[in-house]
This record gives C-alpha cells, structure tokens and sequence, in this order.
DNA sequence: CTTATAATATACCGATTGGTATAATTTAAT
DNA sequence: ATTAAATTATACCAATCGGTATATTATAAG
C-alpha cells in the first residue's frame, strides 16, 4: 500500500542511526535530524511517534546490523570451535565498524539509557543476554559434539568471553586503540584451545 | 581568605557529582542543579565558570574518590602480588560504590565524552592510562622482587587486566548483576598465581 | 488528465535551555 | 556596630527544545 512512506521511514533511520549512537539520546535533537536527513520535522513526525519511537527504532536497526553481521561470519563455519573461532575474528576487525558508526551500540546505549530510559535499557539488557546465550549455546554444543571438555562450564566461559568482549571494546573505543580488543580476542582463542577444547 | 565561597563550592560539588555521572552531561540540566542543591543559578555561577567547568570538576572529584579509595585498599598491603589481590578485592565491593553514585565514572563518561568533549575524553583517557600503568608497576615491581616470572609480559597483562575490570564494571551495571565484575576478579586472581606468579 | 489521498513543508506553540545583569543579602574586617 | 566586600537570589535574556496544526506538494488510483 504505502511504499513511498515506508522508504523515507528506512532512509530517516539509515541517517539518524549512527547520530543517536554517537551522542546519545538527549545530546541528539531534533534539529541535528533534519539537518542530517535534510527533512523537516513535519516528515519526521509523519513516520515516528515521537523522539523515543525515533531513538528505539535507530537502536533496533543498530544493534540488528551488528547481530546481522555477527550471523553471517558464523555462518562461515559449521563446527563449534570454529565458529567461536569466527566471533574472535569478527571482533578483531569490530573497529571499523565502530569507527563508521560511532562506537559499539550496545556500549553507548547501555551507558546512555542507564538512569533515564528503561525501555531502551530493556532492550540493551536482552540483546546482551541472547548475545551472551549464543555464545553459551556454541559451548553446550561443542561439548555435545565431542569438540569441548564436558566439564566446561558453559554458564560461566559465556560470561568470561563476553566479559573480554565488551572490556576490549569499551577501551578500543575509549582509548582509540584496537590493541585492546585485539589482545583480548587472541586470549579468548588461547582459553578456547587450552581449557575448552578436548 | 575567602572561605565561605570554598565550602559551598564543595558543597555544590558533591551534591552534583552523582548527577552528572547518572544522566550525562547533556542529560543534566542546570535546573537539575538548583534542585539537587538546593541553591539557585547565581550562586552556581558565582562558584563555577560554566556548565562544562563544573562537570569537569564533577568528574575529576569523582575521579579522585575512585583512585583514593584503590590507593587506601592497595596500602593494606606491601608485596606486589598482595596489592594486586587486594585490587581485585576492591573491584569486589565496587557494585556498592557505583549503586551509590551512579554507575562507574570512567566508564560513564567514557562513552558520554566520546563524540562530544574532548577535554573530558582527555581526562578519562588520561585516568585510564594511569590505573593500567598502575597494574604495569605493580607487575613489574613483582618482577624486581622475584614474586613474579620475569618472562612475564606486564604492559600485555596490565591491559589484560584492565580488560577484564572494565568489561565487567560494564556489564555489572548495565545487566545489574555482581556476578560479571565478581567472576572476573576471581579469574584474575586465578591467572596471577597460575601465570604470573613464580 | 483529474481527483482523492498520502506525505512533506511551513509556521507556530509553550516550555526549557544555558547564561547574565543587577539587586538583595550575608560575611568578615574594622 | 558599621561598613565594604564577597556571595547569593531574583529577574530576565535570546536561543533552542520537542511537538503540532495547517498549508502545500507529491503520489497513485480512476
């Protein structure tokens, strides 16, 4: 039915995505959006609720970029060592991503909604939980398949890992240094090789 | 001299910090302020420049309170190693000091600053510079001492180490969860007397 | 091509923003 | 106690905030 609407509603998005990562919610107005989509705010207000309905949709498409991308590097292997193998390369080459987009969405945001906004926290709070549970799940399953020490603790490697992760990514961001995240990514394969793998 | 005036910028001071921390320096308006203080604009801007003078001072007083509290923690003990236990004892407890405040002001303002204020990014980049050459001399000291192997690399560990904090000071206080920030300083401590201690 | 409708632009709203000039008050020295 | 100086409160400023009603334009169906 309504096909032009639907277009500029994904070109707005495509626009204000990275200005929301980059500045937060209240350090983003609306005059910073129609300045970066050269719309006024009548179209704006056409396709969004409101300022929130704006900033969760930008975060949605954000972090489904990111997950998006995450899928198809796993995606390169069928076993599960391998596939942890593929996480740490994602992450190794995270920050150009992050250099395009202004930082980790889920880093920002998960600072930025903290006190303020607890939609938006909801939000980062499970995608932090089914991040954390894939990397669980590839663990339970290389444990099924013979490839991991059935003794591993699952639970807890998914947390350790994850833990690496986002510290790696916080500094590289913070610091602008991508050693951070790179050496990080190195010990994870280390412990994948030495503690997991059978 | 001027006493009077010194005490109520203290005053302001604390009463503001925990503000600035929680919702950002976007996020905090000057009326935030009078109300937190109980005082009105013109005795604000008789005891700070402007907005961004006071936020800077925010943070370098939450700062400060962080590093005393390590360096009050780190003097209970003498030997390197002992001190490094007693770093990772401190971020044990530090869910306690950042439910109180607001959240981790290194981390917070990390990501508030990023895109936005680069005297502040300077500031934090600066503080976590000096906490991982901090971790860097405790090693190194531990090296001089023969408690820790002198094959050890300390700049790759003290990242690793600080990796690892903030990782989990992130995820702790995004996920309201000590596990993350407590698992990890176990794992540090596991690593210290596995891999670093002689 | 005309027309009804969907979508965007314009103009405006009250409220709030950071900041300041000045008035009122408090402080401290005499 | 008086007084000069330091400090705080009041009142106000232009600019910007998020949001909306309406006018204009573009779209798609007939």
């Amino acid at each position: 039915m309504a096909t032009k609407a639907d277009k500029t509603t994904e070109f707005i998005i495509r626009k204000v995505a990275p200005i929301f990562n980059k500045h937060g919610y209240s350090g983003t107005s609306l005059s910073d959006l129609t300045k970066a989509t050269g719309l006024t705010k009548g179209a704006i207000y056409g396709n969004f609720k409101n300022k929130e309905d704006l900033a969760i949709t930008a975060f949605q498409f954000n972090i489904q970029n990111v997950v998006d991308q995450i899928k198809v590097k796993l995606s390169e292997s069928q076993s599960p060592i391998g596939q942890l193998g593929k996480l740490t390369d994602f992450y190794r080459g995270y920050s150009s991503y992050t250099k395009a987009n202004g930082g980790c969405p889920l880093v920002n945001l998960g600072v930025d909604a903290n006190h303020d906004n607890m939609t938006l926290l909801a939000k980062v709070r499970q995608t932090i939980s089914r991040l954390q549970s894939g990397i669980k799940k590839m663990i339970v399953a290389g444990i099924e398949v013979g490839e991991i020490k059935p003794t591993v603790d699952a639970d807890k490697y998914s947390r350790y890992f994850f833990t690496m992760i986002e510290g790696g990514v916080f500094l590289m961001t913070t610091m602008d240094d991508d050693l951070f995240l790179i050496e990080s990514m190195d010990r994870i394969d280390e412990i994948i090789a030495k503690e997991l793998a059978v």
